[in-house]
DNA sequence: TAAACAAATGCAATCGTTTGCGCAATTCGT
DNA sequence: ACGAATTGCGCAAACGATTGCATTTGTTTA
């Protein structure tokens, strides 16, 4: 590993030094005026200088590789420096700047961090940050309005460069965000989007996804297709039920209202069920807003006696962990948390960078892709 | 939520004016010397002490309620800073205590994100942190030693007052940590501990865990029981192993040591089981390290027409989604994760704080719990 | 030989806050 | 009414870095 400091030394003199973790320098100073023995802090450009008799002026360049210094002395700096691990102050630096350079912080809101697909969003901008040198500072809101303000001025206190939410249910009044962009801070939607706002935003393809899924269901045979869908406050909501919706039509088939229910947990799922199957002309196929749902349905299903996929095909969204699990396996709509996280990364850094114009929202839209399983009969 | 600023406020004159999200202030102010049109900013000490005629450092004294400040000029600076939503820059605030205070912010290192255990850790700690106004720095190192270093190095240059971590999987070298120790930056671990050094931990119980668990297989009439575990090179595999190994033991069984494997994934699983279920005396029950490999098994012996639990039982380690997926459910021990992030949270900011002395480690054990469902049967 | 020039370095202000110290103005005690 | 104590406030130096400008050298040119 001694290759890799030196790796990344040479990489940047705009960069700096970093700590080489694997030898042992003298990284540890003892404070000139001792009194408190465990303080230990690091070197500043005013060691050197003292040390080196120059004046701090002239560390600074000489560490910013700048011609005005002579080679010798650039050098001689920059290798006290190396030796002796020095590494800048961020937060000096940050303040000196603070108003041309933003920070490298990308602040990250989550409704639930115990979730597949919030994971997966996290995943992906924390690779997207981390591989373009930003860093993350993650607060979860609790799906708590009231939570979520606070994180927004705990973000803006903190200097983040940019945020990337995901509204909590309840929140409905959009204040908090537009002081951030007021204040300068871009903002990047995901999953929940603010329908108020015109701002940046990721979302899957949530619409094609279920008409994909519904055709498919119908082109294995199914033709009484129950739909179990969140509430229609929620945009994703909306254009899941429409692609539901259309694919039916595009098919020939008529949409039957008693199929379609409001019904996003496995719980409710659990309690529905029953019932669902009972009605006249039961459903011989269910489509599922999330694997979780879709997982309630199953075991009901089972439980009934139905033969899965063979009397009753079920389809979930997701691709959770779930999905792998349940037997048979679960159909379901791949919604590519991953892609999601670092496409809204991309979009951020583009804003904070200037790659991407402040007063136009940057909407994309991450393909869904079908992932057959044991849960729906094959063509 | 017009009053919720106002509490906020109430709360403390320390901790400084929110910006209030609900109303609509004079957040921006154009640059004097109008260059950039697009660059905002907030106010400074220095405009608020302009406005009201008084110098930077009567508006500081003013603001932190110093009583050498008269009592009107005190509440009309503070009134004034509360209707134009002045709050101070942390990044000055940290600079000028940078000596003495530390930052709020706790680095956290995850091997990976989308993962259940990890996942409620976090959780854990955003939780316990954000209660006691901390925020977190979230970085994965994908296993890697290269890139947890490499996060170290930009955590310690981002000024983190402590860094919560668990270790990747081919970490060998512990430099880098004991580099932040001897930097003044205080470590926990967590799940995966570094055995080479004595610095304070959170573990879950894992001897006891799967000591009870066992326990439950013997109770319920198992006499074959075979252990899936992980490499003995991590301490919490050999603490599963020595639990399995003593509740045999202690219920007068003997250990066979053809029962035992090193397994801890589910392709693993469906790889080995076969071969297992075909051995001369096949077991009748199966302790797996974690609910993936558990389910391994599980959809194995369900295949070759074995019944769950009658014939077979298993029982998992983690209790994650996965754990109600699975049909029959899978009986497993709970970990709980989040109470591992709490407690790791709690121990870093007692060390930060000093409420908890930096020269002791500080090891803690949380508690498992055995999560009886139907993939064992009931006593 | 003095003026012009270039190269190398230092001075000092700046970013936004905090805080020890000192200076005025007021109030007090005698 | 005069020195002492108190009160209220400002000056200026930090914190660690950057940077325009001035200064010090040494070299070249007229």
């Amino acid at each position: 590993m001694q290759s890799f400091a030196q790796f990344v030394f040479s990489l940047y003199l705009r960069t700096w030094f970093p700590i080489s973790m694997t030898q042992h320098p003298t990284l540890v100073r003892v404070k000139k005026n001792v009194i408190n023995m465990d303080d230990k802090q690091h070197m500043t450009m005013k060691d050197i200088a003292r040390e080196l008799g120059v004046s701090v002026a002239t560390v600074s360049r000489a560490l910013s590789d700048s011609p005005s210094i002579s080679r010798e002395r650039r050098q001689a700096i920059q290798q006290y420096a190396r030796e002796h691990n020095y590494f800048p102050n961020v937060i000096a630096e940050q303040l000196r700047h603070s108003r041309r350079n933003p920070s490298r912080a990308i602040g990250v809101i989550v409704p639930e961090l115990v979730h597949y697909y919030f994971s997966s969003i996290l995943d992906g901008i924390e690779s997207e940050a981390s591989a373009r040198g930003y860093h993350i500072i993650v607060a979860k809101s609790n799906e708590s309005y009231e939570r979520e303000v606070r994180i927004c001025e705990s973000m803006l206190k903190n200097k983040v460069c940019g945020i990337i939410v995901s509204q909590a249910k309840d929140t409905e009044r959009y204040d908090h965000f537009m002081h951030l962009e007021a204040a300068g801070v871009p903002l990047v939607f995901y999953d929940r989007i603010c329908p108020a706002l015109n701002a940046s935003r990721v979302v899957v393809d949530d619409y094609m996804g279920t008409m994909n899924a519904v055709s498919h269901l119908i082109e294995t045979g199914c033709r009484r297709i129950a739909f179990y869908g969140a509430p229609m406050s929620m945009v994703i909501a909306k254009n899941r039920f429409n692609g539901y919706r259309d694919a039916l039509y595009k098919k020939g088939l008529t949409l039957d209202e008693s199929l379609v229910r409001i019904c996003d947990n496995r719980a409710d799922a659990e309690r529905i069920t029953p019932t669902m199957m009972q009605i006249e002309n039961p459903p011989d196929a269910f489509f599922a807003v999330n694997d979780e749902t879709a997982i309630g349905i199953l075991s009901v299903v089972k439980r009934l006696g139905y033969s899965v996929p063979d009397e009753v095909s079920i389809c979930g969204f997701t691709n959770g962990f779930r999905a792998t699990v349940c037997d048979p396996m679960l159909t379901t709509v791949e919604q590519r948390g991953s892609q999601v996280g670092k496409e809204a990364a991309d979009i951020l850094i583009g804003l904070v960078e200037g790659t991407l114009p402040r007063d136009r929202a940057e909407k994309r839209i991450v393909k869904t892709r079908l992932v057959v399983r044991g849960t729906t009969r094959h063509p």
